[in-house]
DNA sequence: AGTTTTAAATACAGTTTTGTATATAAATGC
DNA sequence: GCATTTATATACAAAACTGTATTTAAAACT
């Protein structure tokens, strides 16, 4: 008997499967990357990922999940640091600018919006999941506005999905023209901050 | 011999072709849509198709081509009409907000960004036009901005960037939840206009 | 140890799409 | 009116990928 189980030994061959999609995805987009090429560079055959999910679909809502908890967990801790509305701009901006940094990750979760609203496939399990996020998003935006006592023009829902989309939007443009500085999203991000408070 | 001469009947079915184009685009999506649909909801064939384009990309860009020019036309007559600083907000708003209605159009720009960039087939094309697009937005800007006494904390063309990014952004967003309201685009763009300046 | 179970590999069938090569039929030119 | 050109249609070959069915080999169990 080898040193790992059964059991222990899928659960690593599942994980380097996950991690190699992500490794994929980011490289060539989540329609081009094909299940051969995951199961390959992590090791394995088709039929090893075949054995382990049922599709590319449930992989790609596996990572998402993944990364959307890490970021709210992120962001939970930088709102619990503010404590004026000044501070709300600069910290913020601070916060998003990591996000907009994660240019793989903000063109990954646009194919995928794209993806799903025309193919449908997981188009139910991700709505929800999205949603579920930018709701998070938008209470913890709510309960810091409140005990700062900052007032906002539009909802903090809708002031997530904005910071969401000047994020995301800059990312996919500055695949077009990389000589879009970096800093801007996070200048941006400041900018409608600023704007946005009463 | 027919009413049309042989030349004409050709600008025809190119016409024909390149509407058809936009419609399937518009419907399942750029990389989606197949050659032999679009012909034949043109009412040809394949061979029609390659008789007139060497490939789908070459349709694109024809669209994209006429897409922003009209853009751009219909901006700088907007802009002419703005007087004063407080203006400059409104009109930019209203101006955006139809840019932010046409939703099948903003899609599928995201869509391209992201096709180009991972194939590259007319990534140089379409990125030259899409800058040069830019350029002549945050020009015009620029111009407005000047003769009205206006100041940015951002270029010119920053700024144009960054309102595409929250135009085309919400339009991703509201693909997932429709629930997001329309008005939110043109509400968006306005505080990131007020948050703008100085 | 021998039998059963199962994770993973391999082989296979089917689909979709592209681009080209060939064919057809209508328009043009002599 | 016949030959030529050419716009469009059709037929074909090739590639890429998916999902399933079958096989293999190693664990697990008795």
């Amino acid at each position: 008997m080898g040193r790992l189980s059964r059991e222990e030994k899928k659960e690593e061959t599942r994980r380097a499967l996950i991690e190699s999609a992500a490794r994929c995805f980011a490289r060539v987009g989540f329609e081009a990357a094909a299940i051969d090429t995951i199961a390959e560079e992590a090791g394995f055959s088709r039929g090893a990922f075949y054995s382990n999910f049922s599709s590319k679909d449930e992989v790609f809502i596996i990572l998402l999940q993944e990364h959307l908890n890490a970021e709210l967990t992120t962001l939970e801790s930088a709102l619990k640091a503010i404590k004026t509305p000044q501070e709300f701009v600069e910290k913020t901006q601070h916060r998003y600018r990591n996000l907009g940094r994660d240019t793989d990750w903000c063109l990954l979760f646009s194919e995928f919006q794209l993806y799903v609203m025309r193919d449908g496939r997981e188009a139910a399990t991700f709505k929800k999941l999205f949603d579920d996020y930018r709701v998070r998003l938008g209470a913890m935006i709510k309960e810091c506005c409140d005990r700062i006592g900052l007032k906002l023009r539009i909802t903090p829902y809708e002031f997530a999905v904005s910071q969401l989309s000047i994020a995301h939007g800059l990312s996919l443009q500055r695949v077009s023209n990389p000589g879009i500085r970096q800093s801007l999203a996070s200048e941006a991000l400041a900018i409608f901050a600023k704007g946005a408070q009463e």
